[in-house]
DNA sequence: AATTCCGGAGAACAGTTGTTAACTGCATGG
DNA sequence: CCATGCAGTTAACAACTGTTCTCCGGAATT
């Protein structure tokens, strides 16, 4: 039996811990296909092979990213598309939801909107992954919505996976945001949750 | 005064577009922060050293990659949101021409959307210049359409962002089914024509 | 208390990288 | 026709890369 504590594992994990935090940390200058091995051991403090006992290669690792950014994601997304009394509310609660994530991880998202469509096939795959299990997701809640009455299922999941698009170019656009004037990170604000809205009418009036 | 022809001139051009072609073809598997100049000298069989009579480094390449890859793309913009009888129509013709611009220039297409949020800054920054100007044009395009009578400026703003954003998110769609069965893009086409179509719902019924 | 297990260290490997300098050959302009 | 300019070459540099093998110390197991 082993433990899943014990001064041993713990150990390990925080090494662990430390290569991904050091990885992110490297990844906010530059895509993972160029990070290298040495760069991150480096970064840690530790023996270039001592990576070889958390990760079989940077792509590895890059795997395990996705997973700590998008995998603790899931339960967000119930409660930001679940329906409200109120429209515009529920719009304005998702804006300010993204850019507090966005303010809180900001390292997660960008290695997140870089890596989607970067030069490593298996982390591609993974957050291609994770995606589509969000649009399931929305998908399912949307159903529940009285507006999606009548919606075929094609029709659905064409939604589901605009709003996830759309949750990532928001994202992205806070990131852009985040080291400018509160002004424009205001106008970064005002731009989701307008466009945001111009799909809630179009949801309204799709049946028509 | 320097002829802009010249056997010396044509073989410079020619050899440069012999790098910018290596380059665009090493891209399709990695990205731009790791690609490294001798290998791009390597599959051109030319010396290393060549390369700094054409470019001062591989992000000076891919900034020149950006303005081939969507500089001569402004024309489309025009003929594409200019306004048509059918609205259906419409749609299909922009769906039909993107599918046919990824089918035509795929690296391009890859390029854009790998390098969009990637590692190099000068090269994320003339992406996001170029897409700017699309977004203005296609808003100038819009203000004309009666339609958009009654728009604020910020609406009209918002709305020539969505549709360039959807373009892109439309191309790389695209572009991932390139090599998939004919079933599979067929259906990323409908899925890209529902949201169009969903988002041209929205505006019409934008001002109730 | 003795033994096994295992995360990490150390050294060495062949191969790669960007950049420099000084060169060569040939089209160009006077 | 001769002198200049300049795209491309050759050689060399220090620094870096991923990966292998061997080893060490201490926690975990018995």
């Amino acid at each position: 039996m082993s433990h899943t504590s014990g001064v041993r594992q713990a150990q390990k994990q925080r090494t662990r811990r430390a290569l991904l935090d050091a990885a992110l940390g490297l990844l906010e200058e530059q895509s993972l296909s160029s990070l290298g091995l040495r760069e991150v051991t480096r970064a840690v403090g530790v023996a270039p092979t001592a990576f070889y006992r958390h990760f079989r290669s940077t792509a590895d690792l890059g795997v395990a990213l996705v997973e700590e950014a998008l995998g603790s994601l899931h339960p967000m997304i119930r409660t930001t598309v679940s329906p409200a009394e109120d429209s515009d509310e529920r719009i304005a609660r998702a804006v300010e939801l993204i850019a507090g994530h966005v303010a809180a991880h900001p390292a997660h998202v960008r290695f997140i909107a870089r890596e989607r469509h970067g030069g490593v096939q298996p982390v591609r795959e993974a957050i291609r992954e994770q995606l589509a299990r969000f649009a399931e997701e929305v998908k399912a809640e949307l159903a529940k919505d009285t507006t999606s009455a009548g919606w075929s299922d094609a029709d659905l999941r064409m939604l589901a996976g605009l709003y996830v698009d759309q949750m990532l170019i928001t994202a992205s656009l806070f990131l852009e945001a985040l080291d400018a004037p509160e002004e424009e990170r205001r106008r970064a604000a005002e731009t989701a949750t307008r466009q945001l809205r111009l799909i809630s009418v179009g949801r309204t009036h799709w049946l028509d």
